[in-house]
This record gives structure tokens, sequence and C-alpha cells, in this order.
DNA sequence: ATTCGTTTACGAAGAGATTCGTACAACAAT
DNA sequence: ATTGTTGTACGAATCTCTTCGTAAACGAAT
């Protein structure tokens, strides 16, 4: 399996496209604009640099060029949160999920997704 | 509140630092050896750089120095755990959650431990 | 057709991370 | 004292990321 290791400024364009889905570079700059100040050519060659590295599809036929997220969030999510475990929390997931239980404040209803999955857990196992 | 970036090469050191507490260059080193190819003086440069920054501490009263982290695990935790939650996960603390406890499986005795959490917090809530 | 705004393409500069060769200091063993 | 080992210091080379200036392509509006 290939390893998605996106740098930090890759990670907020991806976050955007993952949420947006389809964009062209202006779109994704105007959203990045909103919490950063770069550049529009400056987006505009991290996306093409994130093309040749294979983390964005593009549809070039027409003038303006449309990107896509080539990689999905949920494998992104999987390995950079493996990697996470290993290195800052020494192997233990369950030591992060506390770490993060406490310092984000979570709604209701996310907890109680949460307290559903573990119940479902402990049912599998129990057989 | 001071930010703490390491790098991935310095987030290894700091890992080893974390769980073996003191050591030398040597001992880093040959703890990095089993994981990762690497030059001797690479990790020495790596580690004083790290002293530089302020990531490390050392004592150098004899010939060996010796090293300890001056940061702490959990502050690092937080810091980078929170950063992850909002670029990777959109801001939502249950959605890694779940995926940690998808990916990796936990031992009972750390699920038991994220449920008496939950409980708390629901107890905690209801007042 | 010329002009204007938008977009992509190219390349270069700067910053930071990473690697390692070489030199020098300290110490131990012969 | 000489030699060998182990350590730190320094600096250079390389690599990657990030940023942006400039130029060229294209389409729309005049």
């Amino acid at each position: 399996m290939k390893n998605i290791k996106p740098t930090e400024s890759e990670l907020e364009i991806l976050s955007i496209l993952w949420e947006r889905g389809a964009c062209t570079v202006r779109d994704v700059h105007d959203a990045l604009s909103a919490t950063k100040e770069a550049g529009y050519t400056t987006t505009l060659k991290l996306m093409q640099i994130m093309h040749e590295k294979g983390l964005l599809q593009r549809d070039a036929s027409s003038k303006t060029h449309i990107y896509t997220a080539a990689v999905s969030q949920e494998k992104t999510q999987e390995q950079l949160l493996n990697k996470m475990i290993d290195t800052v929390f020494g192997g233990s997931a369950s030591r992060l999920v506390l770490q993060a239980l406490g310092n984000h404040r979570s709604s209701n209803e996310e907890l109680d997704k949460i307290r559903e999955y573990l119940a479902e857990m402990e049912k599998n196992q129990k057989r």
C-alpha cells in the first residue's frame, strides 16, 4: 500500500477538497484566504505539485482546471493516526482517545456514537 | 504558551527520551538504529539542534553529555492532536476517536478505561 | 483587433530539515 | 608517550517545502 504523507500546507488544501469536492484553484485559494495569507500563485504551485505527487487529480479539458482529492480522507486519517499513536502516544490508542476527549469538548450526540461503538465492540468480543 | 512543533525525526528522538528518560546520544542512536538507518553524527547533530531549539535539555558536565526531553509528552500530545483534529478530521474529535478505535485494536482494560471516562463525563453533564 | 482580466506554466530564491565528512578533545590501554 | 577509541563541534552538501515574480495562453469585452 502506498504511503500518504502530505505536508502541513498540503493537508490544508486536501481538507478543503474533502469538504467541498471538485474545486478550481481559485475556489481553494479563496477558501484558504479565510484563514491564511498567501498569494494565488503559491496555492496554484502547491496544487500542481500535489498533482505530480498523485495527491490530487485534475481535469484539464477546459481552460480552468478542476481538481479533486486523489487520496481518500479515511485512508489519510488512518495513516496519520497510526503514525501518531506510535510516535507520540507510545503505541497506545486509548491514551490518544482519552487525550482527545479531554481536550476537545464533544457534543452529546458524538459521545453517544462513541458509546454505541464501544458497546458493539464488546458484543463482538464476547463470543 | 509556546508552540511545540517537532519534525518527524525529532519526534522519533523525543519518543525515545520520553520512554527511557535521560540518555546519551549513543543510547538514543542505538535505539533509533533498531528501526532506522542513520549515522551516529546525524543523530548527534539532530539532538544538538533540538537542544538549541529548546526541545532537549542536556547535562554537559561530564564528557559524554546526557540529554533529557525538555517538552512534556502531554503538552506535545495535546498540541499535535488538536492540530490533527482540525486539519484532518474537520474539527470533530469523536470522528478521530472512532477512527482510532477502529484501526488499532485496543486491549479490554484500555476500552474499560474509556468507558469509565465517558460515564464520568455523562455524570458531570447531567447537573 | 486590441485591451483587460484570469489562468496556467516555469523557474528561482529562501528557509528549514537531514545527512554526513572531517577535525579536534578526552580518556584508556598498551 | 603513542595509539586507538569514543565523544563533541563545525560546516558543507543535499533535499524538500514554501513562496512568489514573470511570462505566456486564453477568453471576454470593448
